[in-house]
RNA sequence: GCAGUCACUAGCGGU
């Protein structure tokens, strides 16, 4: 039962979820395995990253007739899987069916109302919880920021005990994400001044950015700071580049970081050159891309 | 008998 949840762990965090309930069917009805808690969590898991509500039941129900359904880790991913379903009410009473809530479960729960953008309902639940972490301020700041409430999401930031580089890129995104584009590009100064370094994370936020103010030359100075610190690995960072590149108008370097990728591109790498070369006007170029993209074995989306 | 799986928060492309 152990490799079965390692590898049903394994898929649920892939691309294909859907290979973790089809391992758990196998254990459960074909080899009649034990299904344990670690069982369990992985499969809600996948349930809620496919996401699939009619899975995600099942499983609860499979968690139900062995007594597993309040087990505090199982719980708590349910609680997740019903609010990524879309279903904050099963979530909420999913809550309330836990005898010992701990931070994590009150997390989940501050989650399932930020999901449905209920943040009078996440307020509640912040101002009942009884001990409060890192991630609980990280998920008030980002759930204001994702409703562009950036007075609020202000007032979290500077309140809270401490941050960490969520915190940054959390506000950094958010603000990049609302247009607040100069804004964006000043915290992220700001985050550089308290000699923090910027992750990945940041870096697409800021250049993000930089692509809605058309900032070229603050994007060539990431670009160096990127290739210094090794985040030129980094397929997604490399793609907001490229998009930066190509929305302040110099395709060309676009191109060049491109080409240049040492990491594995992705079908949002290919994309962005080839809408940013059709943009610019150079649509030949774009649609031989478009073919060598499908030669190298990678369908369009 | 013991140990081993560790649940909640942020990211890129016509979006």
């Amino acid at each position: 039962a152990f490799m079965y949840n390692a590898l049903i762990r394994g898929f649920s965090n892939s691309e294909t979820p859907q290979n973790s309930i089809s391992t758990f069917s196998l254990m459960l009805n074909n080899l009649g395995l034990q299904i344990d808690s670690f069982t369990l969590a992985f499969s809600l898991k996948s349930a809620s990253n496919i996401p699939c509500f009619r899975t995600g039941t099942q499983l609860h129900c499979q968690a139900l007739v062995r007594g597993l359904d309040t087990h505090i880790f199982v719980g708590t991913t349910l609680i997740s899987m019903y609010a990524e379903c879309g279903r904050v009410e099963f979530a909420r009473n999913m809550f309330d069916e836990i005898p010992n809530p701990n931070i994590v479960t009150w997390n989940a729960l501050l989650t399932a109302f930020f999901r449905r953008g209920d943040a009078e309902g996440a307020e509640r639940v912040f101002s009942l919880m009884p001990a409060k972490s890192l991630t609980s301020y990280n998920l008030m700041l980002g759930g204001y920021a994702k409703l562009g409430e950036f007075d609020l999401a202000t007032k979290v930031f500077d309140e809270m005990p401490m941050k960490d580089e969520i915190s940054w890129s959390t506000m950094i995104l958010g603000l990049a994400q609302h247009g607040c584009s100069d804004k964006a590009i000043r915290y992220f100064r700001r985050l550089h001044e308290a000699s923090l370094r910027p992750n990945e994370v940041s870096l697409t936020g800021v250049l993000s950015a930089c692509a809605q103010a058309g900032a070229l030359e603050f994007a060539k100075i990431l670009h160096g700071f990127i290739e210094k610190v090794g985040l030129i690995w980094n397929t997604p960072v490399n793609n907001a580049l490229m998009d930066t590149y190509s929305k302040c108008g110099s395709v060309d370097m676009a191109r060049l970081v491109f080409q240049r990728m040492p990491g594995k591109k992705s079908i949002v790498s290919w994309t962005t050159l080839i809408a940013g070369l059709a943009m610019q006007g150079y649509g030949e170029e774009g649609l031989s891309l478009f073919h060598e993209m499908e030669k190298s074995g990678l369908r369009p989306d």
